[in-house]
RNA sequence: GGUGCUUUGGCCGAGUGGUUAGGCACAGGUCUGCAAAACCUGGUACAGCGGUUCGAUUCCGCUAGGCACCUCCA
């Protein structure tokens, strides 16, 4: 098996990635708060998670892959006077909370699901695990790090932080976390500004409550994650990841309570992706820049040229790699269309040559292909250092930028081949097409979007090789005024037609 | 104010102590009835100022700009 390694941000290093069980991954993933539509901020976790759970498989580990949906806890503001996301929408829509997060989660399973992010082993919702959160509670509570007041529970900060570091994630010092504690409003049952909230008493005109022995409330948001990953991950796992800004206080809450709770800090690998920008500044609801991904892939949002497609959306995030920001603007996205489009005209070109059909994977499927340990034999330099290549930057902290410039090398060399300037052998081009399966449909999740998979897809084809005959025969006589007149309709209609030597072909635009 | 990150050619975006990232755009050439595509060729980018070094875009320091987190946010 190959070795990979990941940025941990608990060491702020790349670290040689190993499984707590040999052979097995457990990754939990921050998902959604689900009370507003699912915006390109949320596509890239989505793709990254994603890229990450193909490529643990593809390299042969069975991988259970948990992502939640918060539909309980989260608060606006700080803990003391903020509303309940979900309850305002609910209140502000009047409908029950459980439609809001119905709703909303649909619309983001949609998402993904256009963007090709196949669904995780297990998706949990916080109001399921009601149960299991008061449990937890309980257990911190009696671990001597948490305190009742006025019927909620709060998380005692300074106490974890004499036994503990609370920090160790974000890097910072209690002292540091209080200077930067907004003041107290008085108001608070809060020994401390940085104590935080496991269970929060309901107010009167709250619509969502559970009884607790401490109160008729409802659970802390950063409870929800510690909890559901315990649940199905085990008290120690591998992988956990999510959005940079849930680093703190989110994150680092959760490593508190499960120190608290069950005395480890329960995850060995933490991988945080960077957010994406709109002219240098992040994109996200509070700052209300955001274009949701309908609206990316309508085009219906006054900052967006015309409309991007799902893939060329999922492109644009692969080209830069996970840690760094990524900035949005429409010569980016324009960009990232035509490479994308590019990588899928020679993808087409290479299983010609190969004399099959690209391949077509169901939602949520994975390619079957385990990563081989080495390049196969038999196949040209050219070859064998793309295939080293996209595997090392793989397996290099997942850097997907370098692994499609290699990708890009490949394009070149299929299109040379197809102009005759360059002999593949047959490895060459069984290697190429393996590539293309594991890694490019695979791994990367593209999805060729012009693919004839559908049934209108191939009645389409078959009136356009029919239209082409006559095209060509009009061409035969040269009868270049025909000839050009179809190409120009076609054209208006968003049909591109090239002439080759092996005869026309046409893409759509 | 605290902490951390960042500044790469027209745009996006990798990476490295001395050798081509890649994509898009652009220019020239080949091919073609034309067009498109493709192929070939082209541009000495690494914020500024110092320092370390035989040599720095890459290490160190300072200056300037930008960003993130410290309150909810993927």
């Amino acid at each position: 098996m190959r070795d990979l390694y990941l940025t941990n941000t608990l060491s702020r290093t790349k670290q040689l990635f190993k499984p707590v069980n040999e052979g097995h991954v457990g990754m939990y993933v921050c998902g959604p708060t689900v009370y507003g539509d699912a915006h390109l901020g949320h596509a890239r976790p989505g793709v990254t998670y994603d890229v990450l759970f193909k490529l643990l498989r593809h390299l042969g580990y069975k991988v259970r892959y948990v992502r939640n949906i918060t539909d309980v806890g989260h608060l606006e503001h700080d803990a003391d006077e903020g509303e309940d996301k979900i309850a305002k929408k609910a209140r502000l829509e009047q409908l029950e909370p459980m439609e809001v997060v119905q709703n909303c989660t649909f619309r983001y399973h949609e998402a993904m699901r256009k963007l090709n992010v196949a669904p995780p082993s297990i998706e949990p919702r916080a109001t399921g695990h009601i149960v299991e959160q008061i449990e937890a509670v309980k257990k911190i509570i009696d671990a001597g790090y948490a305190y009742v007041a006025n019927g909620s529970v709060y998380f005692d900060v300074e106490k974890y932080n004499k036994d503990h570091h609370y920090g160790i994630l974000s890097g910072r010092t209690l002292d540091a976390t209080l200077e930067g504690t907004r003041a107290l409003d008085g108001q608070s049952d809060k020994k401390a500004p940085y104590d935080f909230a496991l269970w929060k008493k309901a107010e009167p005109q709250h619509i969502m409550h559970w009884p607790s022995p401490w109160s008729e409330g409802f659970p802390g948001w950063h409870l929800e994650c510690s909890v559901m990953g315990e649940k199905y991950l085990g008290k120690e796992f591998d992988i956990h990841g999510g959005g940079m800004d849930l680093m703190f206080p989110h994150h680092e809450c959760e490593i508190a309570q499960n120190v608290a709770e069950r005395g480890t800090q329960g995850v060995r690998y933490w991988v945080h992706n960077n957010m994406i920008t709109i002219n240098g500044q992040k994109m996200g609801k509070s700052l209300g820049n955001f274009i949701t991904l309908s609206e990316l892939f309508t085009g219906s949002h006054p900052k967006l040229e015309r409309a991007y497609s799902p893939m060329t959306v999922r492109f644009f995030i692969l080209q830069a790699h996970y840690g760094g920001t990524l900035d949005f603007s429409n010569e980016a996205l324009q960009a990232s269309e035509k490479a994308y489009k590019r990588v899928m005209q020679a993808a087409k070109d290479l299983y010609a040559m190969a004399g099959r059909k690209e391949p077509v994977l169901a939602y949520g499927e994975m390619p079957s292909g385990i990563a081989p340990d080495a390049c196969p034999d038999g196949v040209s330099a050219e070859v064998k250092a793309v295939f080293d290549g996209i595997y090392e930057a793989l397996c290099d902290d997942m850097n997907t930028p370098v692994a499609l410039s290699q990708v890009f090398e490949a394009v070149r060399l299929i299109n040379s081949a197809k102009a005759g300037t360059l002999k593949f052998s047959k490895a060459d081009t069984d290697t190429l097409v393996q590539l293309f399966d594991d890694i490019v449909f695979g791994v990367l999740g593209l999805v060729d979007e012009d693919a004839a998979g559908s049934d209108s897809m191939k009645v389409v084809d078959g009136l356009m090789q029919m239209v082409l005959e006559e095209r060509a025969k009009a061409r035969e006589q040269k009868d270049w005024a025909l000839s050009d007149h179809i190409r120009d309709s076609l054209k208006a209609l968003g049909i591109n037609v090239k002439d080759t030597k092996d005869g026309a072909e046409w893409t759509l635009e």
